[in-house]
Formats: structure tokens, sequence, C-alpha cells
DNA sequence: TTACGTGCAAAGGCTTTGCAGTCGG
DNA sequence: CCGACTGCAAAGCCTTTGCACGTAA
């Protein structure tokens, strides 16, 4: 639940400054503003969601910019993707992603993480097992969070799915 | 690696007419067809994969219809959704989907599967921990298959995305 | 017979791409 | 200055939806 704190922003800002300076790319107003955003969020936004949170903050970046930034920072393995299957994808600074994973209601879309370090080591076992270099791994959890599992027991078997 | 034996994908075949029956919900040809399609495939098709596999042996089904009956059999407990990150959606007879999570290469896309009955209980013990009730998961470790980290060992540090 | 399925084609939602104008280093 | 960026709008890709016709039970 670490909301991450104006330091850590700035300092993960820094790190892409420099990483845009190793490779040699413009440091502009619009990157640096969807990373901030980014850096600063304490949930896992989509590309729509930065967008809108910049734009309530006056910041106005195109859609391609948007996306493209992201997809530096991804590249600069500052940012982690996540998808949880809703059509879309969410971003989270990679430092904050780092030692957890998650567990998604499915019902009301609650997100909860839980620490993973004891995961990590089995998934790079079992990838050692099969030869496969370990890079990264997903986990996710399905289920139903404490609330909605008491509201209503009948969907227990079946989905849930509120069509 | 279990490919499945005809006796399964027949034992699946019923499974599903019971879960229409169980709905009042017709049996048709193309029903019967994706399904069985389907419960035979030994790897991870994507819907426009059954499509032409469909369309190569004969049966012509309609897109419409092939998602729709997707949409049914996950319902039904039948078949597993995957999403590699890829942007489409792959699905796997349920049957052969438990008991094992993917490790991904992330350089020639390899999928190899792995027993994953110790981290399920792990996971369920994560779940529990945070009061969820425990449904289903999702596990993949990406990284590079035993060719292709031997292949150019210069990407181990950086992104290897092959543009 | 009749409710539900089917196929086609169009619409949808998210993401990527092409291009003319603009700006960081 | 020059190469790379930016925004807009159009295109792309997978998936879903609307509708007239067909079919399982």
């Amino acid at each position: 639940m670490a909301s991450p704190s104006r330091d850590d922003a700035t300092a993960l800002l820094d790190r892409f400054r420099g990483h845009l300076r190793d490779r040699r790319l413009p440091v502009t107003r619009q990157r640096l503003a969807v990373a901030e955003q980014l850096f600063g969020a304490a949930d896992h936004p989509s590309a729509l969601d930065l967008s809108r949170r910049l734009r309530a903050r006056g910041e106005r970046v195109g859609t391609a910019t948007l996306y493209r930034t992201l997809e530096l920072l991804v590249e600069g393995g500052l940012v982690r993707v996540h998808d949880f299957g809703e059509g879309f994808k969410r971003y989270e600074a990679a430092a904050a992603a780092a030692g957890h994973d998650h567990l998604i209601c499915e019902r009301c879309g609650r997100l909860v993480e839980f620490a993973n370090d004891r995961f990590e080591r089995m998934l790079r076992m079992a990838a050692d097992a099969e030869r496969f270099l370990y890079r990264r791994h997903r986990v996710q959890v399905q289920g139903l969070c404490a609330e909605c599992r008491g509201r209503d027991l009948g969907v227990l078997t079946s989905d849930p799915a509120p069509r």
C-alpha cells in the first residue's frame, strides 16, 4: 500500500532523464509530465486515466505522445505494464511493482497487493528446471474480497460476472 | 506437454452438451465444432487460430458465433482464457489448464508449461491473509528459453524486444 | 412452431501510425 | 540548425453488436 513519496517520484524522474540522455533523446515537457504523473500515482492507472489526470492538472498531452512515452518508460525498465483482463493496460512504476503481486476481486474489481519474494524464488527455480533464464514474472489471484464474499454466497460456484 | 487424447476430447464434448442442456440452449453444429477443435488442440489457440483450423477442416463458423461459443465454454468452466500480452486472447481446455502455469520466452515466444500445485497452495494462503476467497490464479514467468539465452548474451540486461 | 442461433457487416474500444508543424540540445 | 518530438486524425486489431434469416427441439 506504499504510496510513493515526493522524493521517490523525483528520484525516478531523474533516472528517466538519465535514460533519455543515454539514448540521446530529448527531454521534453510532455515526457516529464507523463512520467511524473505515473511515478506519483498510488494506483495502477490506464493510459486514459493518465491522460485525464494530466488534463486536470492543465497538462495537455496527445494520445500518441502518451503511448510513446509509456513505451519509453517500459523499455527503460522504469515502468511495468499490467493487464488485468479489462481490455486495456495499466501502468505502474517498476520500483513500486517489484516485490508485490496482485489479488483481484472478480466482483468489485478491488485490487490488493501482496508480497511475493517467496514466489519469486520458487518461480526462478521452476524456470531453471526448464532451462529458462528468469527475467520477470506476473502473478494474479482472482477471487472475492472480504466484502464481496459476504455479500451474496450464491455465486461462489458459478461465474459472478455482472452482465 | 500432455496432448489431449481423442477420448478426453469426447468426454469434454459431452460435458459441453450437458452444460448446454442445463441451460436449455440448443446444441448446434457450430458450437460442437468449435468446442471439439479446442478440446483437441495441444496448444493455446487464439480465436483466429480456431477459425482458420475450422475452415481448414471444412467447418465454416462465423466470427460472432465463434466468440459467442468461446464465451459459453468459459462460462461453463470448460475453457480457460489466457492473455500473454500479444494483443489478443488464447484459449485452452480447462482440464488441460488446471495444474500448470506458463513460462514464456520473450525472444521467440516459445511457451512451456510447468506444474504449479505448490504455488497454488501458497497463493491460497496469500489470498487468505488478505481475506480474499481464492477462485483461480494466473502465473506467467517471462524470460529466455534455453536456445535464445545462448544465442546472444548482449541483451540479458536490456530489453530484447525484437522491434 | 418458436425461441434462440447464425452469419454478415458495421460498430466499438484501445492502441499505433502517418504527417505537417515545432522544439530541444 | 537538425534530428527527433508533438498533436491530430486516420488506420489497425481484436472483439462485440445489430439484424434478417435459418434451425434445433
